[in-house]
DNA sequence: GCGCCCTCATTGCACCTGCAACGAGGACGA
DNA sequence: TCGTCCTCGTTGCAGGTGCAATGAGGGCGC
């Protein structure tokens, strides 16, 4: 028997807490939606962005989704590409700069939306309802922690 | 223009601000062991499991630490495996039930724990240093959304 | 002892991921 | 116009992941 090691609980680990709590809060909706259409996560969050009216200017580029969406432009890249492919969405170069890849939903995209947002801002209000008295202080609380951290490089 | 879609903003979508919050928190503490010890998250959970005195007896298999780590047990397996390369820890087969892996740190395991739980500790009160005044409505809400949902199958 | 069914841990497979490198294109000064 | 440096998006690669299938082993009734 060596140096007893200081005690440590995993379960009362904040960011494991989170861990655990971000799998499961989103595993019942993203069954529903990759079980009924074949989406994933990081695609669902790509088609979320593009079904946003956004803010007068319409840019939706890749870099435009990649910085509001949390996600790096590999993994935006490649949801984008699958969402082509499945009929979701439509690539095209931007007029003005011709780096820029342009994406947009087309009408099978809308529609699929037109199911999907339902379904999330349901289970958004069953949330709230959990968490019922704690609801104002835990949003509180996880804005601190996601202004705090941001610091991004 | 087709019909209008819901309004959704994603940045209020509770999911996904806590994998937002778990990747940001996790991040910072992960980057430190994987830099310093070549430590993934998967095996930083298995050897924090194995750091534990235990509640007495002391099975510590795959499936101890799948069912208390959150993680498959295809995930604990490998973690184990790289753990076991990298000479943290030990593997055995149980005397008594032979199906039974029973997994074991080594010395440099625990000596390397003896650098990592220290640095945890500080991390968990650097978080709750922030979330200040939110703190217990915080994890009283996060209790909520682990215990509510769990129903495994 | 034998057969049946269960449990434990590992592994094969297809897929996803992060990261670094790349090519195409734009901005701007000389 | 040319050169240089930056930005955008994609892709190659090495490695991690979930899931289902596998094989070894245990428990129990007959």
């Amino acid at each position: 028997m060596t140096t007893p090691l200081p005690e440590f609980d995993l379960a009362g680990f904040t960011p494991y807490r989170l861990a655990v709590a971000a799998e499961k809060t989103s595993e019942a909706l993203a069954r529903q939606y990759r079980e009924r259409f074949g989406i994933s996560i990081p695609e669902w969050r790509v088609l979320v962005h593009l079904a946003q009216p956004l803010d007068g200017r319409s840019t939706v580029s890749v870099r435009d989704i990649e910085a509001r969406v949390a996600m790096e432009k590999s993994k935006v890249s490649r949801a984008a590409s699958r969402l082509e492919a499945a009929g979701y969405i439509e690539k095209a170069a931007d007029a003005g700069d011709r780096r820029l890849v342009r994406l947009a939903l087309t009408d099978k995209g809308h529609a699929l939306m037109a199911e999907l947002l339902p379904l999330a801002k349901a289970y958004q209000e069953e949330l709230e309802r959990r968490l019922g008295d704690t609801l104002a202080d835990f949003e509180a609380g996880l804005d601190r922690l996601l202004d705090t951290l941001p610091p991004k490089s």
